[in-house]
RNA sequence: GCCGAAGUGGCUCAGUGGUAGAGCACGUUCUUGGUAAGAACGGGGUCACGGGUCCGAUUCCCGUCUUCGGCUCCA
């Protein structure tokens, strides 16, 4: 990644994928290779073994007879063929027979692409010399991975490598994935004593009292922002009878991944997954008039979804989560400029905490609700409005919630995983599902259109990503301890509690480390728990009645009053940065 | 859910077919020290859980649970 450029690195990765299906096909013959692509830092292959089973103890083996045919890769050489013969080539391999139809009905041409002495259906994009080019390879892992994607197809056995055109640079890409996998948020919630998962309650964090600090902070910023911007928040019921669901059109589309508690016949209640229906619910409570839209509702309810367990992942994909959730209840006309104060919203909270995303758009899923010109129109609009926005956006077809179309925000995870974040749905299904009504100005009953929307995401995921973007260094007006008081001797403890004091009654969380140990473990324990300052206090701060400030970044303020550092810090803490 | 891997004191990890060990953490005592680990002693583990094989299982086999890396699916 260093020295070379992207493009050929891609092509080196997917000279590499070939390597690897030549390899595996020498070791074992009747397996049947699919289709193996690079990817981003590196490439995969996709095989079918049949009923043998092949682990990660294989790797090295594979690896070195990738070793062992990379000499005689001198180059890549392409012809084309015609259908019959790439059918003759492939004969008794079901998948590319299947890929070779696909290319001709396209009426694309049929291209092979060999090095050394082993041929495969490729489109191209290959090193020019794989001997030379290629310097180290590491195969990584082993997973399953379904046909063309799909979990109705056979699971194929995946390998994942990656290469690079010296060792060097492989032992940079090894040590650099270590080094994300540190700032792993699974890694750092129970080190600082933030969160930890019990098997007793599977994808459901226990939240420790740093952990609800950090959390209510966000919660306590997002309630400011959206009071400011006429929100009104509500809290409705946890449980809800299936008749709920029923309305709202989610029995149908996802009773199946719910909680649900059976009390007997006819009580059957679902654990909510979504705050939507009893958003719908609250909107219904009374007549609403033209004048009270846009009505915006908040809340951030806990919901429980149950998950396959397969796709758990710490707090980036829970069971149970908490949204910043809101729904927007919005004329048809007013929608555009609604989403523009989300757009505005979304910039500001991003930005304080200096995360990076993009946007995409996903249109009508295979099941939905409603009519396809009421979607059509919809989704021209959110377009319109991402046009309109000037951010970059993509586009997913298909990947609209069932009742509306949405605009996705999208960020990383320390290994570069893509994770959906906030999300703007517009939803013209739900209103019209409960019946909801407005008076317009000329007296006539109309339908409003709903907004879900959250700008964090969840709480969970946030939080996840958060700590992974600081490493757990958080910035001053988040950390859960923001000033650590170290007396140097316990001579100095009555001084400390007096700082402590002082810096308490200003809000300040502070802490005492009163154990009887030296100073530098104290310290050491601070970095540890990477708290921004520290509090030297000792015979010579206490004599002269300053203090001694040690940042975690190790750079010290000496000689400082005790009056001028709070000030300092207050406006740091007021300032988010 | 599917494919692959892992589960040993709070944490990081050794180890063994004859009922377990280190460092850190924790407790007690000593030490009262100037910017990332002071010292001694001590407590703590049904080796994830349930079966099976064996005279004997933490170790071998099977199942379950949880977690991790993917696939599919979603904030």
């Amino acid at each position: 990644m260093v020295n070379s450029d992207k493009n050929d690195l891609n092509n080196l990765n997917h000279s590499c994928a070939h390597l690897l299906a030549a390899a595996v096909l020498d070791l074992w013959p009747d397996a049947k290779r699919t289709i193996g692509p690079a990817i981003e830092n590196g490439f995969y292959y996709d095989f079918d073994f049949e009923d043998l089973k092949i682990t990660e103890e294989d790797l090295p083996r594979i690896e070195k007879k990738m070793t062992e045919l990379l000499p005689t890769w001198e180059s890549f050489e392409h012809r084309e063929v015609s259908e019959k013969e790439a059918k003759e080539i492939f004969k008794g391999n079901p998948y590319k027979l299947e890929l070779i139809d696909e290319i001709s009905q396209k009426g694309e041409k049929v291209t092979i692409y060999k090095s050394g002495d082993f041929e495969d259906l490729c489109r191209g994009g290959h090193s020019k010399n794989p001997s030379q080019d290629i310097g180290a390879i590491k195969l990584l892992s082993i997973a399953g991975a379904y046909w063309r994607g799909s979990e109705k197809n056979k699971m194929l056995t995946r390998i994942y490598g990656t290469c690079f055109t010296n060792k060097d640079e492989l032992d940079k890409y090894l040590e650099m994935l270590e080094e994300a996998k540190k700032r792993d948020h699974k890694k750092l919630g129970p080190q600082l004593e933030l969160f930890f998962f019990h098997e007793t309650s599977p994808g459901m964090a226990y939240w420790l009292p740093k952990g609800v600090i950090l959390y209510n902070k966000l919660i306590e910023f997002w309630r400011e922002e959206h009071q400011k911007r006429g929100y009104y928040e509500t809290v409705s019921p946890i449980l809800n009878k299936k008749e709920l669901y029923i309305t709202s059109g989610h029995f149908d589309h996802y009773w199946q991944d719910m909680f649900v508690a059976n009390m007997g016949q006819n009580e059957e209640y679902g654990i909510k997954a979504m705050n939507c229906p009893n958003a719908m619910v609250i909107f219904g409570f009374k007549t609403r008039s033209y004048k009270d839209l846009p009505l915006r509702l908040s809340d951030t309810d806990p919901l429980h979804r149950y998950e396959l367990s397969g796709v758990l992942n710490g707090l980036l994909r829970a069971r149970e989560f908490r949204q910043d959730d809101a729904h927007i209840f919005v004329s048809e006309d007013q929608i555009k400029q609604e989403y523009q104060r989300l757009f505005e919203i979304v910039e500001k909270f991003y930005s304080i905490f200096g995360l990076e995303y993009s946007f995409r758009l996903g249109t009508r899923p295979e099941k939905f609700m409603g009519d396809v010109q009421t979607w059509n129109k919809a989704e021209k609009e959110l377009q319109e409005i991402l046009e309109e926005s000037g951010k970059k956006y993509v586009i997913l077809e298909g990947d609209g919630a069932f009742y509306g179309p949405k605009i996705d925000i999208l960020m990383k995870d320390s290994l570069g995983r893509q994770w959906q974040m906030g999300t703007l749905q517009l939803d013209f299904q739900q209103p019209r599902n409960f019946k909801l009504k407005y008076t317009d100005a000329a007296g006539q009953e109309k339908t409003p259109v709903a907004i879900h929307r959250v700008i964090y995401g969840s709480l969970e995921r946030f939080i996840g990503i958060l700590i992974e973007h600081y490493a757990g260094a958080f910035p001053a007006w988040l950390a859960p301890t923001q000033v650590q008081i170290i007396p140097i001797s316990d001579k100095n403890l009555d001084h400390a509690q007096k700082l402590l004091e002082q810096l308490s009654n200003a809000k300040i969380r502070t802490e005492v480390d009163n154990r009887s140990e030296t100073m530098q473990n104290k310290i050491r324990s601070a970095q540890l728990q990477k708290i921004p300052y520290m509090i030297i206090v000792g015979e010579r701060e206490e004599k002269d009645n300053l203090i001694s400030v040690r940042k975690r970044n190790g750079e010290n303020q000496n000689g400082l009053k005790a009056e001028e550092f709070l000030q300092q810090l207050l406006m740091e803490i007021e300032s988010k940065r």
